[in-house]
DNA sequence: TCATATT
């Protein structure tokens, strides 16, 4: 599907989003690898059975990847649930913290919207992410720890040269190469995943130490961190975000704020007494203010075309923050949209700034008005 | 000397 429009980091997202060093999204050349539906014998009735006599999901269920570090699993539930009926889904969290791992599973009913949702919503933009939808491949030990760091690599190798010099090995189901940021020169490493960890092993094998054709210097081939070794920026974060809720009153007391200044502070690695204003703040530790429903912060979007669908709106507020929920109002005759449709972000900053960057925006040959919700709009 | 893909 295309996307609505390029999203590039605004100066003000460095402000709004200060990340630490490896939160840093590197330019990266990847490969989009679609795993297709494995093929199964389905029976006539009932649902497809594989040889095992195991239910057959491999057209139903997806694995999502490069989802926002912030979503939870209900705005996870929300994006896919508007694609069609989910039998199961989840977003999987690291088992200490708790914290998103930034991928996640869709089940879906039917298989036809298993599709859709693979049309639609692959290479969807959400924040400074590229979420990538696609076939999940069947759960199995032998797909676990198939994941290779590679070091040393010629500057002048390509992403599809390194696949090629590995790719004698087994299936690649991504590969990377980390470029600089600035002059998006290779760093020289990379990361290759396969299919299965024995062709991982064997790759590991055959091409560690070796220099790869006309190379002057020979590559470093291992297995890559796993991802469960969290940095303390992690711990910090998670400190932050589970700290953060408990504050349910107002924040007038001055240790209280102290407090939250300095886990915002520590979270985020800034220096400086932050310039996040009470109104954030407050959003952020969960408290209610005016214009604030419980769920989050309500915008109101009008001007939308009869044809407009969630996806449409996903894609619009979505690159400014979490989403937690978008709908669109229909007829109830015609099922066609009735010209507006609401979102819920969960921090005000973010909606203030979706709402200020997309009140007027033109989409298609029609201007959004963008709000937040008012009580006087809420009769509607 | 490393971004995140198997519930």
């Amino acid at each position: 599907m295309a996307t609505l429009f390029k999203m590039s980091r605004c100066p003000q997202d460095a402000e709004r989003y200060p990340l630490s060093a490896n939160e840093q999204i590197i330019s990266t050349m990847e490969t989009q690898v679609s795993n297709g539906p494995t093929s199964n014998s389905g029976l006539p009735n009932g649902p497809p059975l594989s040889a095992n006599g195991a239910a057959d999901d491999s057209k139903t269920n997806l694995i999502v990847n490069y989802l926002p570090q912030n979503m939870t699993q209900e705005e996870f539930k929300s994006l896919f649930g508007s694609i069609g009926e989910i039998e199961s889904c989840k977003l999987v969290r690291d088992k200490i913290t708790g914290q998103s791992l930034g991928y996640g599973f869709v089940n879906y009913v039917d298989p036809n919207d298993a599709d859709k949702a693979i049309n639609t919503l692959n290479g969807l933009k959400l924040q400074m992410k590229t979420i990538k939808v696609s076939y999940a491949r069947p759960s199995s030990a032998s797909i676990r720890d198939a994941n290779l760091y590679v070091s040393g690599l010629p500057k002048s190798m390509s992403q599809k040269e390194m696949e090629q010099l590995f790719s004698q090995y087994g299936r690649i189901i991504t590969s990377r190469i980390l470029v600089d940021q600035v002059t998006g020169v290779s760093r020289g490493v990379g990361f290759i995943r396969f299919d299965k960890r024995i062709e991982a092993e064997e790759a590991i094998k055959g091409l560690n130490g070796q220099k790869p054709l006309g190379a002057s210097e020979p590559i470093t081939v291992k297995f890559a961190n796993n991802p469960s070794q969290k940095t303390g920026q992690a711990l910090l974060s998670h400190l932050y975000q589970t700290t953060a809720r408990r504050y349910t009153g107002p924040l007038h007391h001055q240790t209280q704020r102290f407090r939250l200044d300095n886990l915002l502070n520590m979270a985020y690695g800034v220096k400086r007494f932050s310039p996040i204003t009470i109104d954030s703040m407050t959003s952020l530790a969960g408290v209610n203010l005016t214009g604030a429903s419980s769920g989050g912060w309500c915008i109101f979007v009008y001007n939308l075309s009869p044809e407009a669908d969630e996806s449409v709106l996903w894609q619009l507020f979505g690159p400014f923050g979490a989403v937690t929920n978008v709908k669109v109002i229909r007829d109830f005759a015609t099922n066609k949209c009735k010209g507006f449709g609401f979102v819920t972000m969960t921090n005000y900053e973010e909606a203030a700034m979706a709402i200020a960057s997309l009140n007027g925006y033109r989409l298609g040959d029609r201007i959004l008005q963008v709000s937040f919700k008012t009580s006087k709009q809420h009769k509607a």
